[in-house]
RNA sequence: GGUCCCAUCGUCUAAUGGUUAGGACAUCACCCUUUCACGGUGGUAAUAUGGGUUCGAGUCCCGUUGGGAUCACCA
């Protein structure tokens, strides 16, 4: 049987790192398989709603290659693939099941809370006075307009047992699971009753998701059973944690896709990085695409303990991909950072020595600062112990620097250096006597992407000049 | 609280019941060097705890401790 998978999010706002991790795996599960990749939207809770999260969730998904086979934008045989467009087919399956035995119908309310004639209270998810309504009068009340739920019906005894493919055995006593509602007085069905309607019609065979819905699942497979369905396979996942205590959401604010994006991370290096959150390839690789992942992918290799995010390994992952990327890719990927940049910078030379320095692009800024404006500077910048300098040997060399840069025609790096080189030569000095000055005067920073003499190419020989006199008026 | 789940370096993780417990990030040292990076070499660092089972336990069993999840007309 072709393996299908489905991702299934709730359009409530940003898409968030453990859920991408959930599509990630589900896309991965179905690929490895030769299967299909579905995504449905759920939107049966209409209050949760959230304008343009769907976009959101296609554009994430698209840009980081996990692309759906059928979804609401492409069709499919079987769809309507958002929920809220199959509103009208739960309440067939939600009366099918009452008929069955595995729901009944309940009037109590919003509140669910009463007392019995003891003057005890009634929690219908308990113990459901509802239930001994006979059939036929629940549906006379319905008939006559009375507002119902529709709840499942739990015989709580014995065991619930079911395996998953993470995890293992999974045993509940039917005495802790809910009669939980499945059709809402408003029409819509729940998460609970929806899932696995939803899952069956559409053929789905491995059901994804976070470890969350470990303990509900019984309650799914009871439903599976009384229709006569086949269950699917189980996989729950671990959580993906912020630290050992909270677990990675939206709600405080945690980086979501877009937010690590906008930081500079390339989506490839986010979506490697979280694949390896949870899973390993059982070698000592840890480079990966999403196709190369797509035939190594395993769901033995799934681990269960929760895995903590952790943005520093990120960051250095994020700083091998920019490293692999061609000079021209990530030229055109700090083009958007260079926007402020004045005229006359060599921005090609810029992204050279950038691309080699910085981890994320976000760094962009901070690593260029002084090329916007040459910073106030301190005259003891100039001292350094290794390469022997200090003002004095700045005072000295510079004017003999600026009269090499001035009549220099050929503005490369490799010129600029043998210049300079040759300079110091001339002056009977260390290269670092020549080229440590230069650098502070063009940069007015201790550390600066790259050399004298690339720093110089960056700026160009006007700005190069300019800079020196600078120097030179305060030395 | 009931129930379910989890437990190897600080972090992500590897290890048919038999390895000096391996790798990566981070960190430290050194090398390279035109500062800083990149790159290279090396170091520090882990089986939560107590009992079993076994010739032998990170690995199997039980307890303890710690952590997480769940108990909505949310998903």
């Amino acid at each position: 049987m072709k393996v299908r998978t489905r991702f299934a999010p709730s359009p409530t706002g940003y898409m968030h790192i453990g859920n991408l991790r959930t599509a990630l795996y589900e896309y991965l599960l179905a690929k490895s398989a030769g299967g299909d990749f579905i995504l449905r939207i759920e939107d049966t809770d209409q209050k949760r709603y959230v304008e343009g999260a769907t976009e959101i969730i296609y554009d994430t998904l698209k840009t980081v290659g996990l692309h759906w086979d059928e979804g609401p934008d492409i069709g499919g045989a079987h769809g309507p693939y958002v929920q809220s467009e199959r509103k009208d087919l739960y309440a067939p399956y939600a009366h099918k099941l009452v008929e069955l035995g595995g729901a009944h119908y309940c009037f109590c309310g919003e509140r669910e809370e009463q007392t019995d004639e003891d003057g005890n209270e009634i929690i219908c998810k308990f113990e459901d006075p509802c239930k001994k309504i006979p059939l036929e009068e629940a549906r006379r009340r319905i008939a006559a307009g009375e507002p119902y739920v529709v709840r499942q019906t739990i015989n709580k005894t014995g065991k619930s047992k079911y395996e998953d493919k993470v995890y293992g055995i999974i045993e509940i006593d039917y005495d802790e699971l809910d009669e939980g509602v499945l059709l809402k007085s408003d029409g819509f069905p729940t998460y609970n009753f929806a899932n696995v309607i939803d899952d069956h019609l559409m053929g789905i065979t491995h059901v994804v998701r976070g470890n969350e819905y470990l303990p509900s699942t019984p309650k799914y497979n009871l439903m599976y059973d009384t229709f006569g369905w086949q269950r699917p396979v189980y996989v729950h996942l671990p959580t993906v944690m912020k630290d050992a205590q909270h677990k990675l959401s939206k709600r405080n604010g945690d980086a979501s896709f877009q937010d690590l994006v906008a930081k500079g991370y390339l989506p490839e290096a986010i979506i490697n990085y979280i694949a390896l959150l949870g899973w390993n390839p059982g070698t000592e690789e840890e480079i990966f695409s999403v196709s190369e992942l797509e035939k190594i992918f395993s769901v033995e290799r799934l681990n269960k303990s929760p895995a903590i995010f952790d943005s520093v390994k990120l960051t250095w992952m994020n700083g091998m991909y920019i490293r692999a990327l061609n000079a021209a890719e990530f030229h055109r990927l700090a083009m958007p950072y260079y926007a402020d940049m004045p005229a006359g910078i060599n921005l090609e030379a810029l992204s050279r020595v950038l691309q080699p320095r910085i981890e994320t692009l976000g760094q962009i800024a901070e690593q260029t600062d002084f090329i916007r404006a040459l910073p106030e500077y301190d005259l003891a910048l100039f001292d350094n112990k290794k390469m022997k300098t200090d003002a004095a040997v700045a005072k000295a060399v510079l004017p003999e620097v600026r009269r090499a840069l001035a009549e220099q025609s050929e503005w490369t790096n490799e010129a600029l250096f043998e210049r300079l080189k040759a300079l110091a030569e001339q002056l009977g000095v260390k290269n670092g006597q020549v080229l440590y000055p230069t650098r502070i005067a063009l940069s007015g920073k201790e550390t600066t992407p790259g050399g004298a003499t690339e720093l110089a190419v960056v700026l160009g020989q006007a700005e190069t000049l300019l800079r020196l006199d600078k120097a030179l008026a305060r030395l």
